[in-house]
Order: structure tokens, then C-alpha cells, then sequence
DNA sequence: CCCTTAACTTAGCACGGATTTA
DNA sequence: TAAATCCGTGCTAAGTTAAGGG
């Protein structure tokens, strides 16, 4: 199979491990690409799409047409309502327009898009309708930038690239409460492109006309290719696929980092419940933050730039506002409730009881503190992290997280892993051990639109299942009465029948009600990034082997070309 | 030490092709 | 064969962390 394939290749450079390969910090020797492929320049509208400012046709140059049409093509969504969202647009479409426009239009609010969205919508309306053999063509041509573009070398490898493709101009949507939203994202040419590769190979060319911003050959890193932002100003980056060595064997030392950290946590929970008792509030604080992030696997909460980014915070920064304390609630002693937005503005919310000197700290740290306060004053992710530093050799506040989300999955699969399961039911249980970890690390997801229709359908075809059940029950049930009376072999051979068909029944039965028991428990959480980033994927594969599972029931292609080390190296007695 | 920034990981969602169902 | 649904994939935003400079 691909996945065997690949293995070969990667097994002698795996045992190279990654310790091992440089010493001196170089990610490679070796690196030849070609280069990002740039977004498609802008065609502009036919004459017949207009534009209309306060009742009135207008064609927009160029440029103001271009940025124009972005708005167009999402004024579906509600966020084009949204004030800041408009706000934001308007001013940077104006920066756009001539000054003859400019000086035209004022108000967004005169502003007629409705052509060019209609116009957009019936091209994609055509892109669906295309005949079999244009989109086949279509593909062709991607295959072909695929293969040209989608690849580089480095050190004796062909590796794919994970995104060769250079973001296309747009309006900027953040997450949640984005102070940005709506702003013009600009388009990357040539001139603000940096590549990444090695002296000796082939550098990739710029398009005819145009120069790199600059070139050069830095092997302390891993990027092909980079660009900086207008929205944040942030650098954005062009690196290897996840299949690839260097991101595999970086994510294998973060399982094993992981691993370390389970030798000695022990150690380090008994050392930060002695500091619940410090005499220094740094000390507290820092001791009661490390208790969240290890107990609630909550991230470590950096500072962020007010008005830059959405409202949102992780452990370190958790405000005053973010925590209401009950001495007493629902027969429950020192629970604490959080309420506060995290990445992605995903609402994290949890009600739990704490140990008694977590719950006073607690109080102490609230103190005469308003409600936009910092809850831990004397902390942040630098000193937190300098901390963990200290306690193990690359423990930092993240690795908690991939720690705790590992060993539950481990015991979770242990325990709800019944031998004598069928294979189903066995996939429910790791999709439930997989549940657990993602309810932990707060994984979750707007339940998909066709959510309750797809359950009632599904609850449907249950109903059907269970009277063609019944029914090959009493077929069955005749069948064997025929045979008592007759004795022949015909009559024997239908009982046979009969009784395949009632056992292939209740398979299939059976199989219906574990698929709805996982999509009603899956409503809203994702497993997916769980599955991705935290999961040490050796257990995953150690289950699979002692189970009898093949691994395709729990790692789709792309899934085993990531962990085609961990598929090469597990066995079934691994332990994380 | 504090602040900034570079580099890299982690995150949810939209989209569209594949698969199933009517 | 078309419509409905599922599922993988690409996209890119939003985090974490280390390092560097004043």
C-alpha cells in the first residue's frame, strides 16, 4: 500500500532520530523548490454587471471594482452588518477608488452590490453545471500545478509542500469579536515574497517582469517561503506538508516530551500544591495556574494587544470577571465556575469543585480587584513557562495539555474497550475514549446546519431496520415449524436461510444504532483536532493492533500519511 | 528585565467531490 | 439520474514559545 511505500523510504531516516541528525540546530542541507503560486489576477466584471451608487449605475475603476466585488461576494453573510465589519471595509475601499470616486461615494450604505453578488452566484451556479469533461480538465490543470509546485527536495527527500499556493487578496474575517474585521487583506506579489533554500540547488524563478523581495538560505529554519501580512502585520509562511520528515519527527518529540513529563508529574503536582501554601503571591498564583492548566488542560494565556485582536484569554490572562467562586452550590463545596471566550473566541464554560486552598488563593487573588482585574497580577506565560523549564528539560505550559489528552485517551481505551465487541462497537468506544480528550481540551463545534434532520432520517431507517427484523424473525420462526412437519433437506435449507437473513439483519441493525449513538454524542464536539495534534498516535495504532481494527477505521489517508511514523513504529503492547 | 518578533503549532469552518439515497 | 448527505481537504486565523535587542 501507499502508506508501506512510504514507510521504506522513512524507516532508516527515523532511526537517525531526530537527537541525533544535527547537532548544531540546522534543519537541512539541502533545498530546491519552486516557489509559491500566486493568486490569480483580477478580471474585471462585464460591462453588463453594474454597480449602483444612490439609485445610480457607476463603473468603479479597476482597483475600487476589485475590492468591490469582495464585499459583493459576501454579502450573504451577516457579518456584512456588522458596524465595525463595514466600517473597516469602507475605509479601506476608499483608499482604492480614483478621487473622482472618492469623492462620489460617501455613505456604504447607497452602496447597490446586488448585481455582482447575483452575478457571482450564477457563476458558481455554472462552475456546478459543468459538463464532466471541463471539470475534468479542471482537475488536470490543478494536478499539474500540484505536481510542478506541490513538491520540493530537501536533503535526499521529495517532499510535499503543505501550502504552496499564496493567499488571495480578500476582506479580512477574524474570529468573534475581530476589532479588524472587514478590512482589505492585500494582494502578495513577487516583491513581497522572501524565499528560503539552499545555495547549491535551483532557486525558484519570479514571474516574468517581477524580482523577489529577497532570497536567501537560512537552514536554521523550515520555511520555503514568506511574506508579511497588512492585517497584523505578521509573517506568514510556506512550509512541508505533515507526511514530511521534519514535521514528523517534530511531532514524535512532542509525544516523547509529553512522555517525560508522565515520569515525573507526579513530582511536579505535589511541588505546585506546596506553593498553594507560599508566602509569596507569585508563587500562589503561579501554583494555582499551572493547577488549571494541568487539571483543565487550559492553554497558558499570553497578553494580547488590546484592539488588535479579538477579546480573548487562557490561564495566565483569565480576568476577575472570567470566575465566580461558590463556597457552597447544588451540595457541592469550592466550586468554581469559568466563563470566558479562548482561541478561536470558542466559549469555554465549566463548573467545578476545587480543592479547598485552590478556592481561599482564589479568593485572596480577587481581593480588592475590579472585574477587568488580571486574576493572576504576578503571572505571565513568560515566568510560568521559565518555571516549567526548571522542573523538566522542555516542559512548557502546552506540553500539559498533549500529556493530559494522551493518558486519557490511553485509560479511556482501556476501560471502555470491551474484548468481546464487534468491531463497531469497538470503534464506538475509541470514538468515545477520543470524545473524553476533546471535551478536555474544550474541542468543540457549531452542530452542523442539517444536524437534526440527518438524526431523524437516520432514526428512520432504525425504525424500517427493526420491522424487517421482525419480519425475517416470523419467516424464520414458519420456516422452522415447515421443517418439524417435513423433515426434507429443502425445508432445512430454508431455515438456513431464514436464520443468515435474521443474523445479517441485526448486524446491520446494530450497526445503525451505534452510527446514531456517535453522531447524537458527536452534536458538538470536533474530534478532529484532538485526533491531530494531541493524541499520541502510537496508542491509537497499539489499539488498533490489539483490537484486530484496521487502521483505516480510525485514520483516513491523509491521517496515516502524518502518523506513518508512529504506524511504523507502535506495537501492541506500546505504552504512552 | 521587558518588549518585540520570528517560527512554528493548533484551530474551526467553508467548500466541493465522493458516496448514498430517492 | 438527480438530489441529499457525508466527509476530507484546503484555508488561514489564532495561538505558544524562544530568542534577540535595547
Amino acid at each position: 500500500t501507499d502508506t508501506q511505500q512510504l514507510l521504506r523510504g522513512r524507516r532508516c531516516i527515523l532511526l537517525l532520530s531526530w537527537e541525533e541528525r544535527y547537532t548544531d540546530g540546522s534543519k537541512w542541507r539541502f533545498l530546491e523548490h519552486k516557489g509559491p503560486v500566486f493568486a490569480p489576477p483580477y478580471e474585471p466584471l462585464p460591462d453588463k454587471v453594474k454597480f449602483y451608487y444612490d439609485g445610480k449605475a457607476m463603473k468603479l475603476s479597476a482597483p475600487a471594482e476589485e475590492v468591490a466585488t469582495f464585499f459583493a461576494k459576501m454579502l450573504e453573510h451577516e457579518y456584512t452588518t456588522k458596524d465595525i465589519f463595514r466600517k473597516n471595509f469602507f475605509k479601506d475601499w476608499r483608499k482604492e477608488m480614483t478621487s473622482e470616486e472618492k469623492s462620489k461615494i460617501t455613505d456604504l450604505n447607497k452602496c447597490n452590490f446586488s448585481e455582482m453578488s447575483e452575478y457571482f452566484k450564477a457563476q458558481s451556479e455554472a462552475r456546478k453545471q459543468m459538463s464532466k469533461e471541463e471539470k475534468l480538465k479542471i482537475k488536470e490543470e490543478n494536478e499539474k500545478t500540484l505536481q510542478e509546485y506541490g513538491f520540493c527536495i530537501m536533503d535526499n527527500h521529495k517532499e510535499r509542500i503543505g501550502n504552496f499556493r499564496i493567499e488571495p487578496p480578500g476582506l479580512f474575517r477574524g474570529r468573534g469579536d475581530h476589532p479588524k474585521m472587514g478590512m482589505l487583506k492585500r494582494r502578495i506579489r513577487p516583491e513581497d515574497i522572501i524565499i528560503n533554500c539552499s545555495k547549491d540547488s535551483k532557486h525558484p524563478k519570479p514571474p516574468p517582469g517581477s524580482k523577489w523581495k529577497e532570497v536567501r538560505h537560512d537552514n536554521k529554519v523550515t520555511w520555503l517561503v514568506s511574506w508579511t501580512e497588512n492585517i497584523q502585520g505578521s509573517i506568514k509562511y510556506i512550509m512541508l506538508n505533515p507526511s514530511s520528515r521534519i514535521k514528523g519527527e517534530k511531532d514524535w518529540q512532542k509525544y516523547e516530551t509529553a512522555r517525560r513529563l508522565k515520569k515525573c508529574v507526579d513530582r511536579i503536582r505535589s511541588q505546585y500544591r506546596d506553593d498553594w501554601k507560599s508566602k509569596e503571591m507569585r508563587i500562589r498564583q503561579r501554583a494555582v495556574a499551572l493547577y488549571f492548566i494541568d487539571k483543565l488542560a487550559l492553554r497558558a494565556g499570553n497578553e494580547k494587544e488590546e484592539g488588535e485582536t479579538a477579546d480573548t484569554v487562557g490561564c495566565c490572562s483569565l480576568r476577575v470577571e472570567h470566575i465566580k467562586l461558590y463556597p457552597k452550590i447544588d451540595e457541592q463545596e469550592y466550586v468554581v465556575e469559568f466563563d470566558f471566550l479562548g482561541k478561536d473566541s470558542i466559549r469555554y464554560y465549566n463548573k467545578i469543585p476545587v480543592e479547598k486552598r485552590v478556592f481561599k488563593n482564589l479568593q485572596l487573588f480577587l481581593e480588592n480587584k475590579q472585574p477587568e482585574d488580571d486574576l493572576f497580577d504576578r503571572l505571565n506565560t513568560s515566568i510560568l513557562n521559565k518555571h516549567l523549564q526548571e522542573l523538566m528539560d522542555g516542559l512548557t505550559a502546552k506540553v500539559f495539555r498533549t500529556y493530559n489528552a494522551s493518558i486519557t485517551l490511553q485509560q479511556q481505551l482501556k476501560e471502555l474497550t470491551c474484548p468481546d465487541d464487534s468491531i463497531p462497537a469497538k470503534i464506538l468506544s475509541y470514538n468515545r475514549a477520543n470524545r473524553a480528550v476533546a471535551i478536555l481540551c474544550n474541542h468543540q463545534r457549531a452542530p452542523p446546519k442539517t444536524f437534526e434532520k440527518s438524526m431523524q432520517t437516520l432514526q428512520t431507517k432504525i425504525d424500517e431496520k427493526q420491522n424487517q427484523l421482525s419480519t425475517a424473525r416470523k419467516q424464520l420462526k414458519s420456516a422452522k415449524a415447515d421443517h418439524k412437519a417435513s423433515h426434507d433437506d429443502k425445508s432445512k435449507k430454508a431455515v438456513e436461510v431464514k436464520r443468515k437473513a435474521v443474523q445479517r439483519i441485526e448486524e446491520q441493525l446494530m450497526k445503525l444504532q451505534v452510527q446514531a449513538t456517535d453522531r447524537e454524542e458527536n452534536k458538538q464536539i470536533a474530534l478532529g483536532t484532538s485526533k491531530l495534534n494531541y493524541l499520541d498516535p502510537r496508542i491509537s495504532v497499539a489499539w488498533c493492533k490489539k483490537w484486530d481494527v484496521s487502521i483505516e477505521k480510525i485514520y483516513n489517508k491523509t491521517q496515516r500519511e502524518k502518523f506513518a511514523w508512529a504506524i511504523d513504529m507502535a506495537e501492541e503492547d506500546y505504552e504512552f
